[in-house]
DNA sequence: TCGCTTATTGACACCGTGTCTATTTACACA
DNA sequence: TGTGTAAATAGACACGGTGTCAATAAGCGA
């Protein structure tokens, strides 16, 4: 069995990690998590102060599984601007689906819960710092047609979780066309 | 007082219009909406089944104090499709920030509520239309230079309440910088 | 004054989170 | 083999919030 030569709380993690993976965006009760997990509601309050700190170790357990840093480094050792952003935009857009659920719940959450709006802030701030940097990079090559904050900001927007879901869960793009028409989208719009 | 002449029912509307307005996202409780209104609590439930219905009359009751039929009714008569983008975009655009709060508010319930899904799906639904008759408009007079479908699926997104939110209330862009930045991105796009 | 509607009051069931305590299991070490 | 310690369980509980219910009161038209 798989989950046998886990420690309880990598089984709580995965088990959270699936249940927010199969509803986006409604925070599974702690007794489901358990039950999931193969052990008592209460060992989840021995291994995670509280719902939210879970989540927001969810989220850290999948960055670490996915290796997003690996993911992003490739972006940055993009010859042109131009390159730079496109690069950013795949790694970036391929890698949405992939913590969609759990990312989605964690905003909603953060409408509500403070820790979870921290964690949230703190993923977005990010975000917006990797946009920002492609956007120097486009810059520095003379091709940006804008002010860079703004750029920054519109890039920020256009790959934001709610735009993925909106194209491709609610209107049922695929992802293929979700990323070129991204793409398309940002270079227009920023060049 | 301009509270005393209302029924009962208006004044709870308010209350709650106004609790969800000061707390985006946030189900207001019925607790303090029946404090607010200056009524019990149970009266709540003489006149709304629960709360979602509740939040829902107040969308209701949104869109009949501020006419969006007329507001929406002044884009469809423009001559071109590009000066009836332009206008549908301003319309809709102006429109998100006066009912930002309640609309938050139901699209962060309707991830767990159904009859909150239901609402918000319609209302997604009219704006799709919306959008589709704007580009439909820009096709018959030839400028649109994509597929009619993806088009509208485009401007939908761009013209949804979480990019708005984005824009303004995350990084801080005045309203009109948003408009204007919408529209050259969704001329850029579509066109 | 009667009868009807509207509103109030207080109590209650229900659900889910988080806390606490007593008890059991598993395992390392002597 | 026993003992000590850490990890886990079981069960009970407080708390907050929604929705329900029943009894009562207030306003008002006929």
């Amino acid at each position: 069995m798989s989950s046998k030569d886990l420690t309880t709380r990598d089984r709580i993690l995965n088990a959270a990690w699936t249940l927010l993976e199969s509803n986006p965006g409604v925070a599974a009760r702690m007794s489901d998590i358990a039950k999931k997990a193969g052990v008592s509601r209460q060992a989840l309050y021995l291994h995670f102060p509280n719902r939210t700190e879970l989540f927001i170790a969810v989220t850290r357990h999948q960055d670490a599984v996915f290796g997003v840093q690996d993911m992003l480094a490739a972006s940055r050792a993009a010859e042109t601007g131009e390159e730079r952003l496109r690069a950013f935009i795949t790694a970036w857009g391929n890698y949405i689906p992939r913590i969609f659920g759990v990312a989605k719940t964690l905003l909603v959450m953060s409408e509500t819960d403070v820790d979870a709006a921290q964690a949230w802030n703190e993923r977005m701030a990010d975000m917006h710092e990797g946009c920002a940097a492609a956007v120097t990079a486009l810059a520095r090559d003379g091709v940006l047609a804008m002010d860079e904050t703004e750029a920054a900001d519109l890039l920020w927007t256009l790959l934001s979780i709610p735009t993925w879901e909106y194209l491709t869960r609610l209107c049922g793009w695929p992802q293929e066309r979700y990323l070129s028409e991204i793409t398309r989208l940002a270079r227009l719009g920023l060049c």
